[in-house]
DNA sequence: TTGTATTATTGCACTAAGTGCTATAGTATA
DNA sequence: TATACTATAGCACTTAGTGCAATAATACAA
């Protein structure tokens, strides 16, 4: 099970007992529900992120202050020396689906 | 100097010779000089991520998956025992400006 | 073509974040 | 009180993140 999904199930289930209560849905078991409408997030690798990179006309140091990151990370990302952490994943699959500009 | 800051220096300083062709703006120097207008990235201590998790009215297990992170994660930087890396900060920084649901 | 600047790569060594798990302790509610 | 739900603590481990310095590749101008 893709590392992602089971994050998002662990939610549901720890708030599970939020299903029972069906009948009064306030702000709060509405956050609980919201998690399973999460966009699953996407896996990328090494050529994704480049062309992710490219696409935006960002150099390696740019793209990687826009993910306050180091330049050495994305160079690593890259390359497939390392690959992007849980929260790295995120906004890359942020940058994806609505450009770099979502980063200012 | 915060390191957020050194980052962004680091891109500027690696495209400072786009200053040069001032005259030819096109869409990579535009992107080069929008380094410079990137918020900095606020550091957040524990007591502020768990603001900030609270004020969403999300459990830990909720936050932790907007954020594709785990749940003990989130735990440890509540509690001080982790600080959140950089490109979770950029999330935090996120949902603090604009909400939980920019990471929808 | 040759020189120059920008950008990307490689390799190393190290630090600390991320993770999972289990057991425990609050906390609210039925 | 009993029963969820939620949060904490502590452990052990993996691996991402980082910095730096040297090298290579690429692009661009003279």
């Amino acid at each position: 099970m893709p590392k992602s999904r089971s994050r998002i199930l662990a939610a549901v289930h720890q708030t599970a007992a939020g299903l029972r209560k069906a009948g009064v849905i306030d702000q709060q078991t509405m956050r609980e529900f919201d998690v399973l409408c999460l966009d699953p997030v996407k896996p990328f690798d090494a050529a994704q992120i480049r062309r992710l990179r490219t696409r935006a006309k960002a150099s390696q140091a740019v793209f990687a202050a826009y993910l306050n990151t180091s330049t050495s990370t994305v160079q690593k990302w890259e390359t497939g020396q390392k690959r992007p952490s849980g929260p790295a994943l995120k906004l890359l699959n942020l940058v994806a689906k609505n450009g770099l500009e979502v980063l200012t």
